[in-house]
DNA sequence: CAGCGTGACTGAAGCGCTTCAGAATGTCCA
DNA sequence: TGGACATTCTGAAGCGCTTCAGTCACGCTG
């Protein structure tokens, strides 16, 4: 049997009997024409099998795709093995889905973000970046394509939109915390950053040099709260769960071993209770714990864990609105100034101190 | 200052004073012009910030958009906090990679499975169905495009291609391992399956209508090793962790209270272990449970999980290479009866047992 | 020197759709 | 009764690119 090349407007048209105009607009202009002779085309359009508008033919005639690139730092299971990622590209695609956007995803390759010509050859409106290195070459294409760009986690770019959340408050809020209980000698554990590769410990002005601007920021809050204590630093060797219990043991190993950690993630706080418990050392009795984002699974550990909360939802939140934004804005081709003046605003969610079973005295 | 429009391939011919078809030579074919021409040619894009061939553009001419679209059953978060599901992404994903191809996410919405408005209208070359429940529009949609579909963990569909794992063998290990235990008062504990909208306890012939294949099959091979046993089968009232919880709990409030419980995930498993954890249930002293998968957290739980272990990663990575070759053989207008034949080729990745230390004698 | 293969480039026909300025027909009120 | 308006439908110009059948010039062979 031979399959027949599928059916097109034109096709429709002609079986019809009208012009291909009013084909296309019993599709997107109902208003236009008789309700009578749209059931006709609707009817004749099943009947030949035609599913609708090509999809890629209307992008090329409107210049609009419907789909958001989102730009990863790393491969789709580390990305996602992240629930703060889930739970903030939920929340953006709930904000885009009624306008019609899906959400097309570029995971991270070899250089940190998705390779430039994948970039270059994304089917896309707009592109949002999470938590992309600083300098990764996609954003340079993203740039050079012209696209509307929403950073999320990120140093703002000129002429994007941003949204973060106040990383350094947060970082400062835990320190404070558990200097009150009496803590002085400190660990701070920071997720995989690029800065040694196969991860491990750091110095202080070593971290101020992170690839990450979150990392940066909160290292500089925990930091600003501890003058004259021990701090070790670790940085993970990947984003993978098991490099992190790895760097939870190394943390742990140190002597004298910290009275307390501080955490950069959930996760990475997970695992270092995960650590402790395998090395019998009691939380919060002997150690204490700090995360950072209250991510869901902080709340079920035990115990659960003290954190840094920050609203995901209203971040994916807002980057979705953003989006939209930036969308509406680029339509009309005089980019208005106020248009202009949305488009590089950079917003940040409130931080809180979440204080659980995961942080005591000294 | 005026937004000038984007330059296009015409306009860069016109600058460097070749044809249209030279420029687009000069992308696609180098070995089409001189080496000296085409750096005149880039040299001349640069310039002019000519960004490359037009995505859109590019797609309506060749036909090929180099998008997957992947169809899940619900939301991101939800999607998404199932590792299972990222890493048979994530393995999929690197393999159609290579080829250009990226993944453009349609999450599902309130009827199960995305609407069928976004499939019609989903710029993709090809659709990939992870574990839908039976009869979800979404899928007449990818029909009646007429566009390739490999399901994962799902029935057959006519002219698709299939991955899957071996459910009922898995559930039966899984379910006679505990009876070897000698255990006899038994949960099952299933995912949410449409069966009861709010959750909640079940028959087993409800349980065998359920919505999706895996809890029909699971189900069967499960109760299949546990003749005169007493069963009480409970179905999770959403996907989220809260509801497994609940759910957890309403499964070890029962009475008498099972000895064993069987989920139909690791996910439901530590919830289990959990809701144990929190009611003072000693795991495995009083309560065995076993998960299904093998994903990651699994092995990290206390105690680490009995499971049936799947091969994740070679499932998304089997889906990915029916992906490439259902789109190789779709190129050539005559899908020749091999193609044909693999297309309609169903395969299924092996399971096994992994005896952790959530189980043990009745 | 006729004949021919080759490398380099071009012309033009699409790909399937949207959209906008009309044309054609009918309606309504002064 | 006739002009002003609606309503309904059409023609044609794109959207930006790929691709294939040539054309052209050139050097090589016998």
């Amino acid at each position: 049997m031979t399959r027949r090349r599928r059916p097109t407007l034109d096709d429709v048209a002609l079986a019809v009997g009208v012009s291909r105009a009013t084909v296309s607009n019993a599709y997107n202009r109902p208003d236009q024409l008789s309700a009578r002779l749209r059931d006709e085309v609707l009817r004749m359009a099943a009947e030949l099998g035609y599913a609708g508008p090509d999809p890629t033919a209307r992008s090329l005639a409107t210049s609009r795709t419907g789909a958001i690139a989102v730009l990863l730092d790393t491969s789709l299971s580390t990305a996602f093995s992240d629930p703060a990622l889930s739970l903030t590209l939920d929340a953006l695609a709930r904000v885009v889905d009624p306008r019609g956007h899906a959400l097309l995803l570029l995971p991270g390759g070899a250089g940190g973000g998705p390779p430039a010509e994948r970039v270059l050859a994304a089917q896309a409106d707009i592109a949002v970046a999470y938590s992309l290195a600083d300098g990764v070459p996609a954003l340079d294409s993203v740039r050079t394509r012209g696209l509307p760009l929403v950073v999320i986690d990120q140093p703002l770019v000129p002429g994007a939109a941003r949204i973060g959340c106040q990383d350094r408050l947060g970082a400062a809020l835990a320190a404070r915390h558990l200097r009150e209980l009496g803590h002085r000698r400190f660990g701070i554990f920071a997720a995989h950053s690029h800065v040694r590769p196969g991860g491990g410990a750091l110095t202080a002005s070593e971290a101020a040099g992170a690839a990450f601007r979150d990392t940066r920021e909160r290292l500089g809050g925990y930091l600003g709260e501890l003058p004259s204590c021990e701090v070790v630093l670790h940085e993970a060797a990947g984003l993978s769960a098991e490099s992190a219990l790895d760097g939870a043991f190394a943390l742990l190993g140190a002597s004298p071993r910290p009275s307390a950690v501080l955490c950069m993630s959930d996760q990475l706080a997970l695992a270092v209770l995960a650590a402790a418990r395998q090395l019998g050392i009691d939380v919060p009795g002997e150690l204490s714990v700090v995360g950072f984002d209250d991510s869901p699974p902080a709340s079920w550990s035990s115990p659960p864990l003290t954190t840094v909360r920050q609203d995901l939802a209203a971040k994916g939140r807002i980057a979705g609105e953003l989006v939209l934004s930036l969308l509406d804005s680029a339509a009309p081709s005089a980019a208005s100034a106020s248009a202009s003046a949305a488009a590089s605003a950079s917003a940040e969610v409130p931080v809180s101190l979440v204080v659980r079973g995961s942080t005591g005295p000294a």
